[in-house]
DNA sequence: GCCCCGCGTTGACCTGCATCAATGGCATCG
DNA sequence: CGATGCCATTGATGCAGGTCAACGCGGGGC
């Protein structure tokens, strides 16, 4: 199905989720009718995604930052079980509540919509759901891969890692060239740490060890490879 | 749509997969088509599923018996990234090669088919699709709940978890009723090491400290809560 | 019968990372 | 501009779990 430009919602014109994301599978007609039930917000830092009451009922596409989904142990143990980057989808379909929380690791915006809304277009359109278990099975992946570092690397692995992963979402261009990228860390140390399964104290000797060894430069808490 | 009896392919008749599966999202036709291309097969404990040329183009459904799916470093390290029971489906959809080998724990059997016509079956009946993002779903909460098992509990809490899990998966009446429950490990040591991000030593250690409190009890390598 | 081999257990020792504690930079705020 | 709080760094110390090694048990082959 062809469209004329000015058909698409403003809102999506240049959206990422358009084309890469899960609104890719919608045609023309759907696409403007779930723009007209969504809407864009900004979080910043800190600041939990859904949880927090009016938030639980819907879902989201990452436009830009990165968010950190968390699992706690009720001991205050924590653990990053993933993080979403965009044009990342949020949120747990088929399932009411999520054990999991999601919470915004830098600046976050996002573009929402109502649980039902999503819902519907599913049984209308399975190419929706194809795109939506296509995400699963990456997301599984990365998890699967996410397991091996935790359970059989050392701390200086679990950094470089991290770094890598880091580098290909953030910089993907630098990356495949395989030559030195330059970031932003999206991350507080503490982040890092209940990330990587690992202590503040030891995710900063790491890093300064890596500094030291100059196979990174740090410059406040940016860097390069 | 309703179906006689005899309509229903005798190999199908009394597997789980019928009702809890994947083989449940399919009509009657469907399912006998499918039943036409599949074959059962056997597999004894410690032998590869999938990678071993001929199988790699084809998806199977766990009837019995417990598949381990592992993933290998470069040095040897290995990590068990999750276990299949009955009636779990195995195979990657949408890719070519996995990075992970799917591993026989115990005698399994396999109902299995060629990739191809399930992808045809996918593309003709969205239900299905529905049932493999479900599963797909269900995987991914499953490797983040052992993520946080990984990252941030201590080896006698890593043990606990494994039990439980296997509890739960081997005999979920009794789990249920939450009275002890007893069952054949299906993992030797060494998996459960590889499983839990351990060493053997560490493994067995915490079983007979388990097993000298109390909280267990151990024959060969069968147990009771 | 004996030998071998894979699996599990147990002990002695060592080390990588956690833990505890002190300090410094930087931002926000009254 | 000192006070407060958060984040990061660095050092000193301890311990959980890894490493190395010896041994026992059961099964299969001959």
């Amino acid at each position: 199905m062809r469209q004329t430009s000015d058909s698409l919602p403003v809102l999506c014109a240049s959206c990422e989720a358009r084309h890469r994301g899960v609104c890719g599978a919608l045609n023309a007609e759907q696409l403007s009718e779930l723009a007209r039930a969504s809407h864009l917000q900004v979080i910043e830092a800190g600041r939990e995604l859904v949880g927090d009451t009016e938030q639980v009922e819907s879902y989201s596409n990452v436009l830009s930052g990165v968010v950190k989904l968390t699992k706690t142990l009720s001991n205050g143990r924590q653990q990053i079980v993933g993080l979403q980057f965009a044009p990342d989808f949020v949120g747990r379909p088929f399932r009411d509540e999520s054990p999991i929380s999601a919470t915004a690791a830098t600046t976050v915006s996002l573009c929402s919509f109502p649980k039902a809304t999503m819902e519907r277009m599913m049984r209308e359109q399975p190419n929706l759901e194809n795109r939506l278990l296509r995400q699963a099975l990456d997301e599984l992946d990365d998890a699967r891969d996410w397991m091996v570092t935790l359970g059989r690397k050392t701390a200086a692995e679990k950094i470089a890692s991290f770094l890598l992963l880091i580098a290909r979402n953030i910089d993907p261009k630098a990356a495949a060239a395989d030559r030195p990228a330059s970031f932003d860390l999206p991350l507080t140390r503490s982040d890092i740490a209940d990330f990587l399964g690992l202590t503040i104290e030891t995710v900063s000797r790491q890093l300064t060890k890596l500094r030291i060894d100059g196979i990174i430069r740090i410059e406040n808490n940016r860097r390069v490879t």
